[in-house]
DNA sequence: CATGAATGAGGTTTCATTCAT
DNA sequence: CATGAATGAAACCTCATTCAT
């Protein structure tokens, strides 16, 4: 017999899903210290308290929201790396995991990338970090000779830069585009930052 | 002898100069919306409502202070850009110029480009823009034949990346040196961006 | 047996009653614009945003105060006037209702005919007004002929004007009685007024 | 040789006159209260600071206005009652000199009488007032038996009723025309009203 | 348990008034 | 002397958070 908790959410898990999307729009929207918790709350269609009931705090909501989303990605593009026997593959197949959360959860990936890096000085050494798992790749292919050795997190710097640069255009109408279209040359560009 | 009037600030220039200085300061440290202006009016050592004699809200300080700088540092990259003939002259000094601005007003440059975007969507078309200096740069190299065809507005997004990143990492300590120290690899990879 | 709900008031509505009792008393002891929400909330001991959890804004409180009681007046007018067949009658029973409420709810009364009439330029048509109510009963006896012809809109303003001026030398003592004692008077002197 | 002073009038006079002006119109405009010395100055032109050379506070400057409007009107009410020898040609004299005010000098009449009679409180008996010179008129008419005897104050409230509610009723477009136009009218019913 | 009601802290802003040039 | 600059007081209002039903 398939147990219900593993294929269908608990009502409480559904709002709390729901708490979190909504707050991902009001921060897109607004700004994190411009969203209040009354506005979210109106949105899920609960009461201000009842968001007490998920999280302790609004800063627990930005915290976990923030945590959540960068340690998941952090662990997606390791797996997508990971798929990848060649550097270049590998760059190229964590551009695409941006460009795709880009292009599928657009608040999120402004949240993390763009409005509340903030959050990142409360990330511990233990918290999985996409900076992270990309600067282990430039320095494994330094490492190789796949790349010319030079400052790996300079490296590291630039490729986010190539990511998060377009999406900052994006926002005021500057490239239309969502970032799947643009994935070519983000490739190219990437891969003559690496290679010098 | 120079008319004195040429020379020093009337008091009131001073003030204003000063809450500009203390309100970077300020929104540097906690963020434009949690820098409230009775911190600000303390750090300059004025009353709250004497901050009002200058700007007539919170908001227009802010938009105040971001116009003048960005619209100070468009003019000045399209200068160091006119400086130079080549195609890759040009680059380097406005990465240059991008630089200087980090090491020597750090509070400005994180206003401009890391907190402080959302201020562009009240720019208007004769508004001198960096981007549209970089921009019309990354044009005529194309336009000459230097630099391959593609998508400039693209291109010129790249490049504000190669020097917008590596500031933020300087944020969270991973890049602790200045810009400057990085201005020989920014200069390398941003050439290797726009060839290709 | 009588549902409670039906015979007490729910505690948000009895807050919000003592809140506008309050408020009409400090609008009539300081004015409108002197009274603080701050004084209005210790007056019926709560807190100041308390208040904005019943009414929207100071201006929204004002003018619910306003409409309540002057579209509350102009329906007891109403009826008072239909329930008397002669047009002198009618005129009396309206006397009588202002002078009622003037004395069994004097900031009220105060409020509504002598410190606030410019709320009356936010009202819309289909609000029901004291001013109409008189207006419709003066037409009518003009067209009976149970009076003169004339301009009836004058003819109104001289009516309130009989009304609400012996408050205005009550307010400083020229008049120590309440209206009820001068109402033999107001409608000799009305009917006095209406027939020429 | 004629004194210029009796002749043209020094500077600060011209100033005070225009201050005095410029702040009916805020009054009438927007109340007292919500009428700032900051509007009052820009709209004669000078600083705030020169409206103290005038006026030694906001509350001097309201209760000078007050005063003279008052006092000047009660002594032009009262050579106009004493011209004329009939109960009926004073009340007559006195109503035209309403109405004139009324249309000269729009500002003026509703800052006595509709927006300002707090400041009745603070007048002492020896400053002539229009309410007293109309008592002691009434009062005199029914000494002499021209008209019945009676509350001589309520009476007087009445009379001034009769004015003030037109003005009320001009204010909001209820009476489109001057006070001059409904002259005849308010006499007719003034008179109706001190005969009985 | 979910919610209407309430609160304490604090923010921006306005205003009458004074200071200092 | 007239004014730009400054201020203290206080107003309205918002928000995250808790209480009590």
């Amino acid at each position: 017999m398939a147990d219900p908790a593993s294929t269908i959410l608990r009502k409480g898990a559904v709002t709390r899903q729901k708490i979190v999307q909504q707050a991902l729009l009001q921060f897109a929207a607004r700004g994190v210290e411009a969203a209040t918790l009354k506005d979210i709350a109106n949105g899920v269609g609960i009461s201000e308290p009842a968001v007490y009931r998920h999280f302790s705090s609004k800063a627990e909501l930005i915290w976990q929201i923030f945590i959540d989303g960068y340690c998941g990605l952090a662990e997606e593009i390791e797996r997508a790396a990971a798929a990848q026997s060649s550097l270049r593959g590998k760059i190229d197949s964590i551009i695409a995991a941006y460009c795709h959360l880009h292009d599928t959860n657009l608040p999120l990936f402004r949240f993390l990338f763009l409005t509340q890096h903030g959050q990142l000085s409360r990330m511990t050494e233990d918290m999985p970090s996409p900076v992270d798992v990309v600067l282990r790749v430039i320095e494994a292919g330094m490492a190789t000779g796949e790349i010319p050795r030079g400052n790996a997190t300079l490296v590291t710097a630039l490729l986010f830069g190539l990511v998060t640069q377009p999406a900052v255009f994006h926002i005021y109408g500057r490239l239309p585009l969502g970032m799947n279209a643009y994935m070519a040359t983000l490739s190219q560009a990437a891969w003559a930052v690496v290679t010098g």
